[in-house]
DNA sequence: TTGTAAGCGTTATCAT
DNA sequence: ATGATAACGCTTACAA
């Protein structure tokens, strides 16, 4: 036989690690059955005044706190939210999850983070975080398709940023199209005629429509890319390789058209390695509109994309999902918008007339 | 009389919402115990490879995956921590929390972000938190030493960042006092005596000190502050702000350091447009040395923080500390370097001898 | 209005 | 080596 659940054990090393006292304690101490403690958390209103004085008596003295884990268990809900992003850095990633993270707040789930950084075990451990949460917001290509259809399959609520969406899913994305046609298109006003794609198309769904753009806006205008797209990633180390690579061949770009910010200054920097200056003599531009961007030298040109609202969509958008309010798939397609400063080519605006607040 | 829980359920509502076979129906079909799955599950070896291959296969067959929260209810751990920040946005945060989560992620811990935006219910919801992990890292001033402490008290391991050490918690900051010694010493050289630090030694740890190593290179100089420190959160329209108002005084100062990168930013955005060049008129210096710095114009001195170690380190402390293999506090001051380029005003470097990669 | 007791899905302690 | 069964801490029918 075993020693009662309730009985004296005086100092017990207990399993349970830290954590104060149960419902059953507030319980017996208020005189009631755990029923009503329960009841009295969620709902005061259905316990009896003077009952609930007592409970709530007893639930300040033993300075009581439900435990989130058996909540959960018995109500078969997380309340929790995961992201999903690949290897981040730079100001995208993080404005996005900020974005995520604050109404998801607000509505009371918690949020879990999640960098695949190109790990192998990566997949298993977001197939593994679709267990502990109510739903999942993956970013980009942090994973492929399958294992979104393999969480889609279990059950998992999951709302796609900046990419195709799979069957089953929402997504949040943003208009990359018309903005690289009005981007190619304003550069095609400068006179410019090289331009060349820096960014990889095959390698992120942004990417590839900002080239489907690119090219369009070359179409629309009766031409024809000069350049095939210079694969690189999102990352300025990168756009500087790229950019080093392309201004030292013979019949260079006149313009270089990066996927982003980030990409568009080690562009910029290469330029200035080789002796070249931006835009005279080369015009750069980017993605995104971090900051940053505002006070390079020049001023960069680029596309403003929503990258808060990114996260507050996808966090809505899962919302409705988790709650069941909604059951067929969602596609949001959020608006960019030129930011024309001087990297292009315009004449840098005076002190008084700059761009932006 | 209720129906036995294993009888037939056709197709039951079902509270615990999605989720698959449980260890009673894995062990069912095996024709074991669930205690046989169970250790299956955690320590293959403890099972008679016959019984074993039996048990496995049914969990091939099930897809069954053991419940995380029964899990952790069991076990009394969340094998999660959770990282809270301010108000965010910039990539100091960002980065911080990135390789924090890469080194929690590699140590099998999930992790959960909270932003407190200041908002209202912050206390309860960091508290909240606290109660979800298994451990928590703060970050800065986001919550005041009383809820530390509180955490402190319910038993809840806690790292601190950037920010003085609480009882019973350890902490994770960098040597601010002597970059920015070294700092304002180098100002000195180029001839600077009135020089205005702008930020708010007052509601940053990190302000705190620099502002301190700020003044103890003055008097180590025989100098006394002109100025008293310009208050300015760490933000770029701040960091404007307060340089349109010092800029604009008769007595203006002839450099400026800010109190992190951003803030420098916005000073020399405030500089051009009172229409002083940067730095033959006014010099500006920074801190933290963001990726944007290098393409600044001039290019931005500041002092170089590891931040994504500051993150590493965090996890690690923790991890330390849930484990229970240390149980003293510890304080890791981590080294900073001052990273000089042109905007204190040294010459620009050549193009080949930037400073960077 | 309140109490009883059956889950929720594990882990871990005893027995066998 | 395996099986029973008691926790773990809560929610929620259903009864009283």
């Amino acid at each position: 036989m075993k020693a009662l659940s309730g009985a004296s054990n005086g100092a017990l090393p207990d399993r349970r690690s830290r954590r104060g006292p149960t419902i059953y304690e507030v319980a017996r101490r208020a005189g009631v059955s755990i029923a009503t403690v329960s009841r009295v958390q969620r709902r005061a209103e259905l316990v009896a005044e003077p009952t609930r004085d007592r409970v709530e008596r007893a639930i300040q003295e033993l300075e009581y706190r439900p435990s989130a884990l058996g909540r959960s268990l018995a109500r078969g809900s997380h309340e929790a939210t995961g992201v999903v992003f690949p290897d981040l850095s730079g100001p995208y990633y993080s404005a996005v999850i900020l974005g995520y993270e604050e109404t998801s707040a607000a509505e009371g789930s918690s949020v879990l983070i999640l960098g695949t950084h190109r790990r192998p075990g990566a997949v298993d451990q977001v197939l593994d975080l679709g267990d502990r949460v109510d739903g999942l917001v993956i970013m980009g290509r942090t994973v492929d398709d399958a294992v979104v259809e393999e969480l889609v399959r279990r059950g998992v609520p999951v709302v796609l940023l900046a990419r195709g969406p799979v069957a089953g899913s929402d997504s949040v994305r943003v208009d990359n199209r018309h903005a690289a046609e009005a981007l190619v298109t304003h550069l095609f006003q400068h006179g410019h005629r090289a331009i060349a794609f820096v960014g990889d198309p095959g390698a992120s769904a942004d990417a590839f429509e900002r080239w489907e753009g690119f090219r369009s806006a070359h179409a629309a205008a009766g031409l024809t890319p000069t350049f095939e797209p210079i694969a690189c990633a999102f990352r300025e180390s990168e756009g500087r390789e790229a950019g080093r690579r392309i201004l030292a061949a013979a019949d260079r770009p006149t313009a270089l058209v990066g996927a982003n910010d980030e990409i568009a200054m080690g562009l910029m920097e290469a330029a200035r390695d080789a002796g070249l200056r931006t835009p005279a003599d080369i015009a750069v531009t980017g993605w995104d509109d971090i900051p940053a961007g505002r006070h390079l030298s020049p001023q960069l040109t680029t596309v403003r994309q929503p990258m808060h609202d990114i996260g507050r969509r996808a966090a809505a958008l899962l919302h409705e999902r988790m709650s069941g309010s909604r059951t067929e798939p969602r596609h949001v397609v959020l608006p960019t918008e030129l930011v024309v400063r001087s990297s292009c080519g315009c004449a840098a605006p005076t002190s008084e007339g700059g761009v932006g607040t």
